[in-house]
DNA sequence: TTTTGGCACTCTCAAGTTGAGATTGCTAAA
DNA sequence: TTTAGCAATCTCAACTTGAGAGTGCCAAAA
């Protein structure tokens, strides 16, 4: 299963053939890595190479007669072991500024305006996820009266969140009922996160003297209004890329990708399940839970926002310039992270 | 200009060519229509009438021996004069119902749920507009201090709409000055327009004895909290729909109409600006302003929630089954409206 | 023992060829 | 006014062909 035991020639020339793979797209053959690298060796020598490389399963010949190409398991050992972080041109962090500091106008915007960018400058799927609004501390709740038996409920959270909520009922209730509501749930629930309350929300409102019909609404653990399903928002863009790209000459394989990306619910699940810890996470090909996505590769990293965190990244074929991707993402959060927290 | 004068035969070829073209996307012949259709004529007399059609402009010939495609201005004469309202069937309209009751949690919510119902029924793409916010009625406006220089301007509006604007400062606020301005703002503000509000800010807060500091942000018309660019959200579903269609095998054609779609604004603008009066309105191909939508077309209708109204439609390739998706477009709207207002 | 040159072999891909099939426009007859 | 007949045109799929790319392996060289 490891690969370290790898011989110094080997890496190199799997180091070369990813290199070359990715700016082309076309199988590598021993000629263009023994000349073009000058590795200092013939194409036989490298061609022996090559064929232990294939035998360990880090790369694969489409056809008898063509070069090589990377398989997701010589993808995963050179992000592991073999890639060199390459640093952040100029070019690119001065873009990201400037287009992540023109964008104002809540969270959302902001969100949107990320993954414009990252499609943009990566020539990949730019992707923002919302955070989760779960670790959120309440700040503050509004009950409105938008008409009989309808209110919007509007949760702002620590760090500029807000989302809002239309809630029915059958029936029309007074407005000073409302009024006396909204105060105690402010009164007890501010400060408290989000997740919490939902465990803890029937015993916090026992004892109002309020009317159950109202109360019902809230105190509901199930209630629309603890949950965050539904509510993390995702954002792609750059989708012409993505198309450009050769591997998705197939209309079929584009149309259910197109078609995962806009189930986002299970995208988002996805995405949020392999991105927990600190710092990027790349999955690769096979690696994608995902059916439709077994062709492409995620590099995402967690941004914060206060004290809830969300994940950016990209979304493009396995034949992606992973070094300079990282760094972009990574640099990315760091300029988003800076623009929700208290800067 | 007018197609008013076409014979009788003539229009009866043209609406079978189209309907039979809308079907197979394949040229149809004059076999084709003097056989199937049963018109009681020879394939020679039908081309007769052919080529009188193709020298109105009304259908066009890819190649010499390939039978006849209907032109844009075929597709509006069609539209225009031939069509027969096709009723909505049991089916549809059960889906729609169904679909459409399903979704909660806010007009956002609503409106991504309509444009994906729209999208799957139709196999085109579906897409839906939030309503412009310039003749929306302010409830309430909130202000919640997030961090030393950063507050959440919250508006809601009449029918269940509401945004969240995240702003600057320069310095800290004090949460007593804030509270005081919520309330005056509250007090002189709701029950207008916010199209209204913009014009007439700087005069109805002149005489508050309010710190300037503060004042300053909302008094200014040009403040981002009395806009609506930016802020009107497109929904767009089913792209997978489109990739499959075959005037999209064109690769660069399928990217450049993606980007479009996916900037926003402008489509955004677009679309509202044909969306006019009321009822259905189609655009059809080179109709459209948008170049890399010059071979789609656009069935679109507003829908009202309150006094504010949005635009939901489809966006597909000009040859598209027009009297169905008229019908279902038409009848989606309603739900929407149903929904949307106080039921 | 490792590296290399040489060479037969395999496979793809673009270009060219061919023939069947579809459809037309036109003309002359019904 | 309509129709049958027919030559002409063009597409498309199937097939053929040859150049080119790259391999694997063997025997010679280092």
């Amino acid at each position: 299963m490891s690969f370290e035991n790898l011989t110094d020639r080997e890496k190199r020339v799997l180091q070369n053939l990813i290199v070359h793979y990715v700016q082309t797209a076309d199988p590598v053959g021993s000629r263009v890595i023994a000349n073009k690298y000058r590795m200092g060796l013939s194409p036989a020598t490298i061609r022996n190479t090559m064929q232990d490389l294939e035998e360990l399963g880090l790369i694969a010949q489409p056809h008898t007669s063509a070069g090589r190409v990377p398989t997701d398991t010589g993808y995963r050992v050179f992000v592991d072991t073999l890639l060199k972080a390459e640093p952040l041109t100029e070019a690119d962090r001065g873009k990201i500024k400037v287009l992540m500091s023109g964008s104002k106008g809540g969270i959302d915007a902001i969100l949107g305006q990320a993954s414009k960018v990252l499609g943009e400058i990566t020539s990949q799927l730019g992707i923002s996820i919302a955070p989760r609004f779960d670790e959120g501390v309440l700040t503050r709740l509004d009950l409105i009266p938008i008409s009989e038996g309808k209110i919007l409920v509007i949760i702002a959270v620590k760090s500029g969140l807000a989302r809002s909520i239309l809630m029915e009922f059958e029936s029309g209730i007074p407005i000073d009922e409302l009024r006396q509501m909204e105060l105690v749930l402010n009164e007890r629930l501010s400060g408290l996160t989000l997740g919490h309350i939902r465990k803890t929300i029937s015993e916090r409102l026992a004892d109002t003297g309020l009317s159950p019909k109202l109360l019902k609404l809230f105190v509901n653990a199930e209630s629309e209004i603890w949950q965050d399903r539904n509510q993390s928002i995702l954002h792609a863009t750059g989708t012409d890329n993505l198309i450009k790209q050769p591997e998705f000459a197939d209309r079929d394989k584009l149309s259910s990708l197109m078609k995962a990306l806009e189930e986002k619910k299970e995208l988002i699940e996805f995405i949020n399940s392999k991105s927990i810890g600190e710092g990027i996470v790349i999955t690769i090909g096979s690696e994608n839970d995902l059916d439709q996505m077994q062709s492409c590769s995620v590099v995402a990293s967690k941004y914060r926002a206060g004290n809830v965190s969300g994940t950016i990244g990209i979304i493009g074929p396995t034949r992606m310039p992973y070094s300079r991707l990282i760094s972009i993402v990574e640099y990315t959060a760091k300029s988003l992270t800076k623009a929700l927290s208290g800067s």
